[in-house]
DNA sequence: TCAAAAGTGTTCGTCCTACACCCATGA
DNA sequence: TCATGGGTGTAGGACGAACACTTTTGA
């Protein structure tokens, strides 16, 4: 019998190797009726970036993301999904990255000992404007919420990673009604169209909108009406866990 | 300004770390009207595993599920979905795993050095039964197609993995026609329902079935009927991918 | 010749589209 | 009071579910 070997994956001179992995999080938001992200930098002389980190060695994705998104916005049990994994092999190098300006000679040194290559876990996110508290986390970065339709300029891939996750969201809302996850407790169905509206890119009949998504049997009206607001005031709804629970159960979709 | 090590994430006592990262592959194909995988075993004595490798220094991850591809059955551009990555920190250890045999002393030497973490990207596959010659792979495993309703005792985490790839294609389905890719090029609509009963695990009714998948426009009817069959003699189709771009850009959608 | 499979037609109900209409409210 | 946004009603059309009917074939 031959050896065991195919459990020793990384020989000196095999092509097996190691990498680092990041998770990297697309953080929507919406604010006077646009979608924002979240993104960061380090210094005014680099480019923005999405907020994100490296993998702990006790977790997994799923924690790594809520444990970065607890950090920029200071929410946990927001709606999270992982969409995609970015692996090219030229999408990151850290002796590239490092040269472009000084190192200490320790971190010189360190560098010299790593994998090259970092491939990044791409999550989206839907959180509610009001509930964050936006903080630079560790390093005390810049931060900004961002019209989507204005981006600048981006580090490495987050740019394409921004047009996947929106593609990801796109397809998401043909299944489920996530959307609402960007609204606060109470909210509106004229507000939920809007965030349709946005995430489709098509304007949506009114009366057809609210039949369907009323349809769902999952948001229950309020005896609340919006305060605050000119002309006639929209009924307040609530998503109701259970409701939803039991329609998907039976096989009901909440596709746009 | 403070240090810039945010550039160098693996010093010595900080918690991240390196992974290997391994691609497994949750083949699909279709054989006596009944879904198949393709699982391998080292060894009589281990249970068995889906097929999948180790991601190699110069490729990216689907690169990678491409390679493992061909390597196993011989096939090329087949439909490959990456579908899911596990990251369990618990999902696999070396030192568990090679406890189990003896190594030699080389081997043994050699994972000490090892990260013990190995994460893995889920990928599944649709292929053409009939064009697939299956191979044992680099180490001359043993493989079987095995139907989908008796499964094995699968290694690790990928009884698991299958369970995801199966609901993962459950919901690609809503969006795309993907199932004729387990078919030869030329096939029926009979044969394209039985496909859709089994994957949506609910009969369809004929006629209504027949004028939806037609109503997309991507299946050019032949002049040729299914030879060597009882009966009446069902018409052969072909996936017509000019016609399937031009209606995905009209917007249509091809949802069972 | 007959049973079974495949193709096609018909009916009915449901849902989507579109617009119309009325109501409520702040300006 | 009036312009505007929000809730509800209604007619028409598209589509799916269910089933009937016809055609074709091997047994």
């Amino acid at each position: 019998m031959h050896s065991r070997n195919y459990l020793v994956p990384l020989h000196k001179g095999r092509t097996e190797v190691d990498f680092h992995l990041s998770v990297d999080c697309v953080i929507f938001s919406i604010r006077d009726k646009n979608l924002h992200l979240l993104l960061n930098r380090m210094e005014p002389v680099r480019k923005w970036m999405l907020p994100g980190g490296f993998m702990f060695r006790n977790e997994d994705a799923d924690q790594a993301a809520g444990r970065i998104l607890k950090l920029r916005t200071g929410v946990e049990r927001v709606y999270l999904n992982q969409f995609k994994i970015f692996s090219d092999p030229r999408r990151f190098s850290f002796h590239e990255e490092t040269r472009k300006f000084p190192l200490t000679p320790e971190e010189d040194a360190l560098l010299e000992h790593l994998p090259d290559r970092v491939i990044s876990i791409g999550y989206f996110a839907l959180v509610d404007f009001q509930s964050v508290t936006v903080t630079g986390g560790d390093f005390r970065e810049e931060t900004c919420w961002c019209p989507l339709e204005s981006l600048p300029e981006m580090e490495f891939d987050h740019a394409e990673i921004v047009g996947e996750a929106l593609r990801a969201l796109r397809k998401e809302v043909q299944f489920s009604p996530i959307l609402y996850r960007l609204l606060p407790e109470k909210f509106t169905l004229p507000e939920l169209q809007n965030l349709y509206e946005i995430v489709l890119g098509r304007p949506l009949e009114r009366s057809a909108f609210q039949r369907k998504v009323l349809r769902w049997g999952i948001f229950l009206r309020l005896d609340e009406r919006k305060e605050g607001v000119a002309h006639k005031r929209p009924y307040l709804y609530r998503f109701e866990a259970e409701a939803f629970r039991m329609a998907r159960e039976n096989g009901r979709s909440f596709g746009m």
